[in-house]
DNA sequence: TAAATAGTGTCTTTGAGACACTATGAC
DNA sequence: GTCATAGTGTCTCAAAGACACTATTTA
């Protein structure tokens, strides 16, 4: 069949410039409170030695599958262990700005990644130099990568206000307390105790009730809290808004 | 420099399978009070005679560029007439399913634009075969197109809840009649119209007064209504939501 | 005991939505 | 006149947030 080469003729000879497509990831987990990111170290040029966004080239797959091999590659984590599929993963957008890689026109679809908090990569992965950072301490990135994060974090941010994200940084049961934790940590102020509390467990499917408690108090005291499990909702009816913040961009 | 040679011996041979990567744009206006999506007839195989979505290969351009560049070639309109620049475009996601496209790898990045109300095309363009559609008629597409238009749909209709996109289907200066048949075209479902104008005017940013009043009444009667121009928000606070539709997916 | 946390009660304010009503202008 | 629309008033109910308070657990 001549299909492929109607296809080519059709267009432009411009469009031959050779085109590259990679995925790149915004991993994001939570330890001690704080929000990481994972970012791995170049060994190559451009940019050897600066900290990216652990991604690479698609290969013969989905670009969903390519992100999920990406990740486990740089965390060494291995798909059927349970962590790994357990991580939330979409896609946020795409980059292709030419120039954004020196060598030659690169597109990349990049994704976020939600995960409870997973071991330290190098055990086992090929890019011995990945490490969680806490996001507020990161500094100055290769490529684009530092508007990908920070397009990465505004989602997640906004996310958490109207999907149940939440709960896919904690484990399969979790307290109230350790679900305000995240949405403290991700976006970056305390959140009443008393009045989320309330609010969440009166949001129709975000949380359900195991009839569990913990077996523990808090580390510096306090009642043994219940333990809930994700609920079916897709999305949280009333959303729980963020704390007004200036009202919106102005 | 070898870069590029460094470049390409740093990964797997099975990324060297050919990889296209074009745009595709979901474009939205609203014509006697209905939501229209700009579609055209394919002239080649595969999918010849099918109605697809406008895109086509990014060249050595921003995707944003590419986008906008497409949409100025479906519809005739051109750059630096007023029209075209006023049409707000932004990114919706991209797609690349293996086997999306059955002649070769192709990624595509989607665009949603929301224009108003703009002439019919063929007027200049290369694709003769171009027209708007009610997006409720709109049958089979070629290709992933159907779900593409799915995904713009769904971004639109959320996006009219947290943003002032409405405004981007109105012209400069219009009526908060105007502005609740854009919801009303959007949604699929009428406003209360006493509710919405309070609610309109209650959101900070949202519209601004011209001071004017429109020049003649409704076509059915009715007092002349007051002019409205865009604010200056980029977000509304609170949101305008939807007339709650079985409280979320569950 | 002191301090921190879980969980609940209650009050105030804001906003959404239902409904009603007046005024205006096209036909 | 008739009818549709613009714009406003008012009432009710839901929800957000401030604050207070009790009970429980750790160190």
């Amino acid at each position: 069949m001549s299909d492929e080469r109607d296809f080519l003729d059709s267009y432009d000879p411009a469009a031959y410039t050779p085109v590259a497509v990679t995925v790149d990831v915004v991993a994001l987990t939570i330890r001690h409170s704080r929000l990481h990111v994972l970012l791995v170290e170049r060994g190559a040029h451009p940019f050897a030695g600066w900290w990216a966004l652990p991604g690479g080239f698609v290969q013969q797959e989905s670009l969903d599958a390519a992100a999920r091999r990406e990740l486990a590659e740089e965390t060494g984590l291995r798909s059927g262990e349970g962590l790994l599929d357990r991580v939330h993963l979409e896609q946020l957008r795409s980059y292709g700005d030419p120039g954004r890689d020196p060598r030659m026109r690169v597109v990349s679809v990049a994704y976020l990644a939600f995960a409870p908090s997973l071991p330290d990569p190098q055990s086992g992965g090929d890019a011995s130099g990945a490490r969680w950072v806490p996001v507020d301490e990161v500094g100055e990135l290769a490529f684009d990568h530092a508007a990908i994060l920070a397009d990465g974090l505004d989602r997640a941010r906004a996310k958490l206000e109207y999907t149940p994200l939440a709960t896919a940084f904690v484990g399969d049961e979790f307290t109230i307390g350790e679900l305000r934790a995240v949405y403290a940590a991700v976006w970056g102020e305390e959140l009443h105790a008393g009045n989320f509390h309330r609010k969440v467990l009166s949001v129709p499917g975000f949380v359900e009730s195991t009839g569990e408690t913990s077996t523990r108090g808090g580390e510096r005291g306090g009642p043994k809290p219940r333990l809930y499990r994700a609920g079916d909702a897709r999305l949280l009816h009333p959303a729980l808004l963020r704390p007004t913040r200036e009202d919106g961009v102005r």
